[in-house]
DNA sequence: CCGGTGATGCCCT
DNA sequence: GGGCATCACCGGT
């Protein structure tokens, strides 16, 4: 995972991310997605669940780089980040979108649809698809049951650099990222 | 296709 | 008690 450089700044590492992949194992079987989204967040910036210092949530994203920080929101959802940076550092990747590759249709039944499309182009929508939740809260990402591993890398022309999504505070920085023409990127031509 | 809105629970002020 | 790094559904175009 050395390759990824997740001791990077989140921006950086949001960019390096894009193309690993995501690999899952639950008891029905092994799901793959390549990541085609993220975002970035740090405690130097006010849309980040890190501003504001260390708590009982955010801990897991002052931890070492290469785990997940998974939280809960609008009292049904869960959203991955891979953590990032130095430890004592709030930083972290938000998984934005990934591009189903294995296991789709295990996918489509944890996702109780059969759209293809619309399995995994969302942070939360993926988490469902993975059957990914809070318990696998600070878990290494270099160990089973969730994985991730380095994947085919992009050029800088063919990543798509532009605002994050769903936010109020520091809605001005280019901190997300998606790979160009990709059809699984959950907002496409955001206008800046 | 698009914008508006309700669902629903946890965390932090 | 306010606000949320979202999503599915609804209605008008």
């Amino acid at each position: 995972m050395e390759s990824l450089d997740l001791l990077a700044s989140a921006t950086k590492a949001a960019k390096n991310l894009l193309g690993s992949l995501l690999i899952r194992a639950t008891p029905q079987g092994i799901m793959v997605g390549k990541i085609v989204e993220t975002e970035a967040y740090d405690q130097s910036d006010a849309a980040s669940h890190s501003f504001g210092g260390r708590t009982a949530r955010t801990d897991v994203m002052f931890g070492p780089p290469g785990h997940a920080y998974i939280y809960f929101t609008y009292g049904m959802h869960y959203c991955l980040n891979v953590v990032c940076g130095q430890p004592g550092y709030g930083s972290a990747v938000l998984i934005r979108a990934i591009e189903p590759l294995e296991g789709i249709q295990l996918m489509k039944d944890y996702r109780q649809t059969n759209d293809e499309r619309n399995l995994t182009n969302g942070p939360a929508k993926l988490c469902q698809a993975l059957m990914i939740d809070k318990q696998l809260n600070g878990h290494d990402l270099s160990k089973w049951p969730l994985k991730l591993e380095p994947g085919a890398k992009f050029k800088p022309r063919q990543i798509v650099k532009t605002t994050r999504i769903g936010i109020t505070k520091d809605s001005h920085l280019l901190w997300r990222f998606y790979i160009k023409d990709n059809s699984f990127v959950s907002v496409p031509n955001t206008p800046i």
